[in-house]
DNA sequence: TTGTATGCGTTATCAA
DNA sequence: TTGATAACGCATACAA
């Protein structure tokens, strides 16, 4: 069924007596056109408000000006900023932008993207699930030219262009941040260490202790799996943390899902104690609700986003295949607040 | 370029020493067919791993199996769980989802709209954005029997399946919960007056203080034109709510962001007073971070999304079109937590 | 039971 | 300068 009344150029090209191929090239200018035709049905198509129809052009030219993005959540302010960074470029450049969600599932991942190829989008946002391991499929794909800019979490298995954020200097700086506040046993609370945010973030926190010679205690390194999705699991890892064995005065989290989590989890876990630092990674506004507001690691959301999608379509519209991939970095920002110290109440 | 190697049902035909269109039949299941030959192609098909393309089956089906999502903002958490639900309704149904914002303008409406449409979508869920005021095209586009179904912020000039959370149900509840709180004076801080939910939870609020005998002030609801996207906007409300004249001692939010951003006005603003009564409608668990928590009325994102899917897809497949619209009231839930004051560090 | 031809909307190639 | 034709991948009416 066609409800869209849009004509066609079948039906432009009836109505003037002129031939399909004739009324194509005067729509799109072509120098062989005489001033006159080219006028006339420019001026028809205007009138009509004729469109082409963009499924026709896929299939001729087996490109869709669409880009497809792949990542874990929408609800995560980290992603939902970088999509609308991403947006903004594409729109300006005349790309429309499909968004999938894994749900961190590898399976959902698989899907998605072959989804999207077939459905002949021009190029690939991709920030891997957690559990993503078989990249063979993303590897073809990748080795035949297939355009595909990694942000966010990335892996170095896919020689791509890469965009993140500095998670190595965010954790570093925000680790230090909490030293200087007197702190002395920093726990961790992170997501898989599959995750190249995770590994990078560690080795800040890492380094970090050492430079002030504090010792690193892999037992107040704790991995959620579900990367937050899953409270029990957050509030296990709180709850460990303030176990007598390795009873922590501060808490750096690793993720924007994991922050919020953890923060809730602390004002049900937290109570018994007097005060515990505080810091972590994200992008929602969250922390500033909190009495006192928290201390956090904001991400450049927007401008990755933004960043990827200009590598992305400078890909696709470069005629010979690229060779040089770039790896940007851009800076995470501490957010300090009045206190990083949350007192329960 | 051709990055996938999808075979092609041609590419079938040759090999198998076939037509195309027994092999279209075969893969079809088609009663025609033998059963021998079906067995050739379908195995030799499932061997090569073909996949039928779907651009060139929307070309020809003039449908696309995918249905279009026109929301304001994903970064919205009312949102990203409705699109959840959307997604999961979708995907059991072998539809394919794509999202588009409109970041609440009407430009940006109209042309996710026909974007969407141009790309042939089989249908439509529609959350409208505040400024819209010219519906003629969408009009337009649902009398000629595309199937469109509305939810959330819905509008009675189209007349469409609607499904949408109880706004008045759920403000009513908040108001008379703060009134049974002991607070005399309610402020209500929300959009504009353009939007039904609007319009919904401001009768809720009215309704409500009736029925406990107190007068109904206009100079107490405050309108946010912009919805919280502009804080500025926001944290003026709140003041103006607190000037001696009209001095509120409870404030009641209407949105998911604005709920968001007057909590956080509030941390400055409310400093100077002892007391004050929140309640607002949130999908978000910020309110929970709050010291004390505060009470909220979470909406059923999830199942609106689910609800308004099933009810667009059976649209969709149903032959004879559809002149009954259903109007689906899903119940908000009042979140009553320990206490609805907030007390200013 | 299978094959041929046509069309979905567009553009490119070749011929006029 | 313009027109006829084929092609993109698929499904179907019609022929065989």
């Amino acid at each position: 069924m066609k409800f869209d009344d849009a004509i066609t150029i079948k039906d432009i090209a009836k109505a003037l007596n002129l031939s399909t191929s004739t009324v194509s090239r005067a729509l799109r200018g072509r120098y062989e056109i005489s001033a006159e035709t080219k006028k006339l049905v420019m001026e028809y198509a205007e009138r009509m408000n004729y469109r082409p129809n963009p499924i026709a052009l896929s299939l001729k030219e087996q490109r869709s000006k669409a880009i497809g993005v792949v990542v874990s959540e929408i609800a995560n302010n980290f992603f939902s900023q970088a999509i609308n960074g991403i947006e903004s470029i594409a729109y300006n450049n005349g790309y429309h932008v499909i968004i999938t969600q894994t749900h961190e599932s590898k399976e959902r991942e698989m899907v998605n993207i072959q989804h999207l190829v077939s459905r002949s989008v021009d190029g690939l946002l991709l920030s891997l699930s957690c559990e993503t391991t078989d990249l063979s499929y993303l590897k073809q794909l990748h080795e035949k030219g297939f355009p595909i800019v990694q942000f966010d979490r990335v892996t170095n298995e896919i020689d791509t262009h890469r965009v993140t954020a500095d998670n190595y200097m965010g954790a570093f700086q925000a680790t230090e941040h909490l030293i200087a506040q007197g702190f002395r046993k920093i726990g961790h609370i992170t997501s898989t260490s599959n995750l190249s945010i995770t590994r990078e973030r560690l080795q800040g926190y890492r380094d970090a202790l050492e430079k002030h010679n504090m010792s690193y205690d892999a037992g107040l390194v704790k991995h959620c799996t579900h990367g937050g999705m899953i409270y029990d699991e957050v509030e296990e890892a709180v709850e460990s943390l303030f176990q007598s064995r390795s009873k922590v005065d501060a808490i750096f989290t690793a993720g924007d899902r994991l922050t919020t989590v953890t923060l809730s989890a602390l004002k049900n876990v937290a109570k018994k104690y007097k005060q515990v630092g505080f810091i972590g990674f994200t992008n929602t506004n969250l922390a500033e609700l909190f009495t006192p507001p928290v201390s956090v690691i904001r991400q450049p959301a927007f401008e990755i986003g933004q960043s990827a999608t200009e590598l992305l379509i400078r890909m696709i519209e470069s005629k010979r295949p690229v060779t040089e991939f770039e790896n940007r970095v851009l800076p995470s920002s501490l957010i300090i607040r009045e206190s990083s110290a949350l007192i329960p109440s």
